[in-house]
DNA sequence: TTGTAAGCGTTATCAT
DNA sequence: ATGATAACGCTTACAA
């Protein structure tokens, strides 16, 4: 019932290859025969079908996105922004998500599922294992990670050190010496993590402030980057080191969690406890949470547009940093003095 | 290089159509054979393109979700329910996703994208316009509408109705007479729209205490579903009417918006004003936001379910109705007495 | 600039 | 239970 090629070509009285060169927009084409073929595509509500131009060409016009998350913040706005793009270059977008099971480990990327599936794929905010990494380069398509990456491949990130270490900065700027970390916890311990970087970069933070907090007084706990597991992680901070003055979550999720269990024991913010968090969740201006700020659905787009012009055929650098922004908010406070 | 259907057909030493057979499962195949073919197959690491096979089959194994959002809360949850069925029973997801554009429109559904690439469709959260839903039947593959869809249709879906009307309850059951709404705006304003029903559930909430609570005293405001519509609807809503004791958003996120410009002035929840929303986004518990709530990744993968029955021929029924719980939190109490 | 015709890699029909 | 073979609907050399 749905026209084929040879219905537009009889139509405009050409043959298959004019109309498929026509509809393309290929060069060898007279304007005048152009002009008709597209009439009679269009009288015929001709579209091509995806599948026989696939396997006649060789390619998909379809990206992956391979995801362990939809519906958190840093993922959410990353397929968004991608999505965006790629649509809008007339490209098609898989979705491909790897939720974590019960046990807090996430399945394997399965590639056979990529496989002659799609042109490109974006990986969006997973540190991938070697294998995976493997799986994923024998697809042969152009690969893109967005929000962290392996080294040396082409990705779009914040600069998680440097932003970590701001933080740490901030905090030290404000009088504070004794400052917890609810750290992430990566799925796949790879050193190029979020987790991994953003706990190098507080590191850093407090080397550079050596002299004024002591090496062993810098508690750690780890939240798996979700609400719940930054409160647990500041339960047992809070239990552990009752004299900290400030917290200081990896990411605005796990800040939540970290303000959640403040009010439950009715610590005060920031009088008594400053709170910080990574990522400018949307939800931040609403409890006040004091942040480092990236731009999600930016990264998508950028990321996007690299898988593209890499399918271009153009040379793309290996690395594109994203800004962060320090945003205040009244999570955080000086330290109060001895005699407040 | 990459191996097909005659390389395998040639190692297991049967023909093309029997490796087909036996790979996709179909009964009319010795067992003895299928091993065969199915250890040649591992051996070649063979999948099979599928291009080639939709183009022969007629179908595509790959289902479209179209959304209007993926980082709000409710599309979020259900891609990501729907997301894990469909892959679970081995099918692709196609994301189309269409975003608002500045003025608060949103671009129209393009079926030509979804022609002859999925098998069937899931509409989320989306109040669809007559043109849309025509271009949509016009696929003819299986419908899905999750989160609202146009009666007669399949559709999963809270009891809209039903679930702003006990809110009401709830808050006129605690001696609130003094109720302001935010309701929520409709992109395509159709009368089985979430924001049409709960504004009509909402209704008939006020209409069960017509003896105690005045007709022309029911002052409505809209945000459209946003944090900061919720905030701005929240602040005419004030302006207006200083008297409230309570404010009852439609949604957790337009809710959000209320509690935060009620902070910004100074009005202390639930002490001055108690506040409700619909939905139990996640980081309702952060606030202590009462509300009524729903599962949105269930709603997803219920939806995800019929489509796949539809797609197997099960007659399936037009309405799935899915329930809600009222989540009392802090955020609403008893209304102040006048001594008090 | 346009047409002819050979793929592209499966599935499905019809025999056997 | 298995094999031949004709679709499936397009793209792309190669010719003209």
């Amino acid at each position: 019932m749905a026209a084929r090629i040879d219905d537009v070509a009889r139509r405009a009285g050409v043959s298959t290859a004019t109309v498929s060169r026509a509809l393309r927009g290929l060069p060898s084409v007279a304007a005048a025969t152009r002009t008709r073929v597209l009439q009679a595509a269009a009288e015929l509500d001709y579209i091509a079908s995806p599948s026989a131009s696939s396997l006649a060409s060789g390619h998909t016009r379809t990206i992956g996105l391979v995801t362990p998350s939809v519906s958190r913040w840093f993922h959410g706005h990353v397929i968004e922004g991608a999505e965006r793009t790629l649509r809008a270059a007339g490209f098609d977008v898989l979705l491909h998500a790897l939720m974590l099971d019960a046990s807090m480990s996430r399945a394997s990327i399965d590639p056979t599922v990529l496989r002659r599936r799609v042109d490109g794929v974006l990986v969006v905010g997973l540190p991938v294992s070697e294998e995976e990494l493997a799986a994923l380069e024998g697809l042969g398509v152009p690969l893109v990670f967005v929000g962290a990456g392996p080294p040396g491949h082409v990705r779009v990130h914040m600069d998680d050190v440097g932003a970590a270490r701001m933080v740490v900065e901030e905090l030290v700027a404000r009088g504070h010496r004794r400052i917890g970390q609810v750290q992430g916890t990566p799925t796949h311990s790879v050193p190029w993590s979020p987790a991994v970087e953003r706990a190098q970069g507080a590191e850093a933070g407090f080397a550079a402030a050596d002299t004024v907090i002591d090496r062993d007084d810098r508690p750690v706990e780890h939240g798996d980057f979700s609400v719940e597991g930054g409160r647990a992680a500041a339960a047992r901070l809070l239990d552990r080191d009752p004299g900290l003055t400030a917290v200081y979550a990896h990411s605005d999720e796990m800040a939540f969690g970290v303000l959640a269990e403040l009010e439950d024991r009715g610590v005060r913010v920031p009088e008594d406890m400053s709170v910080v968090g990574i990522d400018g969740h949307d939800l931040g201006g609403l409890v006040g949470l004091a942040t480092m700020a990236q731009d999600a659905s930016g990264q998508g787009a950028v990321g996007a547009t690299l898988v593209l012009e890499m399918l271009a055929g153009a040379a793309v650098g290996p690395d594109v940093l994203y800004p962060v922004t320090w945003v205040p908010r009244r999570s955080v406070a000086p330290v109060r003095t001895a005699a407040g």
